[in-house]
DNA sequence: AAAATTTATGCAACTTAGTCGCAAAGGATC
DNA sequence: GATCCTTTGCGACTAAGTTGCATAAATTTT
């Protein structure tokens, strides 16, 4: 898992250090997008939140890492794989990833969220 | 005009009162979402945030309006209308509405936010 | 190998959109 | 016009994310 991290900045010149890698191992173990926090608590070592930033800044202008804003004032990061969609509960706050086709659009979409009701909560 | 906001009040059992006039008389005739103070510079009286925050927080438990949150952690509020998306470009910053097919999916959809490059930026 | 330079990290102070408590103002009801 | 309820404004607060600066770690130069 280290070895498959550690290719990844190394395919994208950036240097590979203690805090990088614990931030990409919580992404990649994830199965869906995950905030500062939830990543914090995910790591198995103490970060400052600078430096957390600062390395998921410098993730996403490499293309490595995706994010974008919920509506609870956070953001979410994940991986950067296929563009797919994201289902935000207005109610239980659950973040589903889905693909969804939009049919031809112009211009360049980097993401998709859809914000409602999932099918749990919509009864 | 105002008596159309007046009206979309009473239905909505909500008191007609000058702050909300105010903030329902941009959102008429916007063509677009706007911000706090976005709309703020459109009012013509002065009008304390909280009270901005307040009623709409009102007006959106009533469903007269909706917000949605852009990635520079800001609301953008617009009158709900039909279920459109927005497309909000990372570089001009230029929100546009749309109407998308998603086809079927599970739950309630109540706002679409697509982010990337506009048609223009795309170059 | 030591010195010099560059890069990464942590801490604390800061920024800013939005929230909340409270008191004054405005309306309705009697 | 006294009482009650709602709306508004002010100012203090909150919290996610940012920034400046000093230290630490890694890399390059001598
Ligand atoms: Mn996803
Ligand atoms: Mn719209
Ligand atoms: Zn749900
Ligand atoms: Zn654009």
């Amino acid at each position: 898992m280290n070895e498959q991290i550690q290719a990844l900045c190394n395919d994208h010149n950036i240097k590979f250090t203690t805090a990088r890698s614990l931030i990409l191992e919580v992404l990649k173990a994830a199965s869906h997008p995950l905030s500062y926090e939830q990543i914090k608590e995910k790591m198995h070592a103490s970060m400052d939140k600078a430096t957390f930033y600062r390395n998921i800044a410098l993730f996403e202008e490499a293309g490595i890492v995706h994010k974008f804003e919920s509506d609870d004032r956070k953001w979410y990061f994940e991986l950067t794989g296929t563009t797919h969609a994201h289902f935000i509960c207005e109610q239980c706050r659950q973040i589903t990833c889905m693909e969804v086709d939009l049919g031809k659009i112009e211009g360049e979409v980097k993401s998709i969220v859809l914000k409602g009701l999932c099918k749990e909560c919509h009864k």
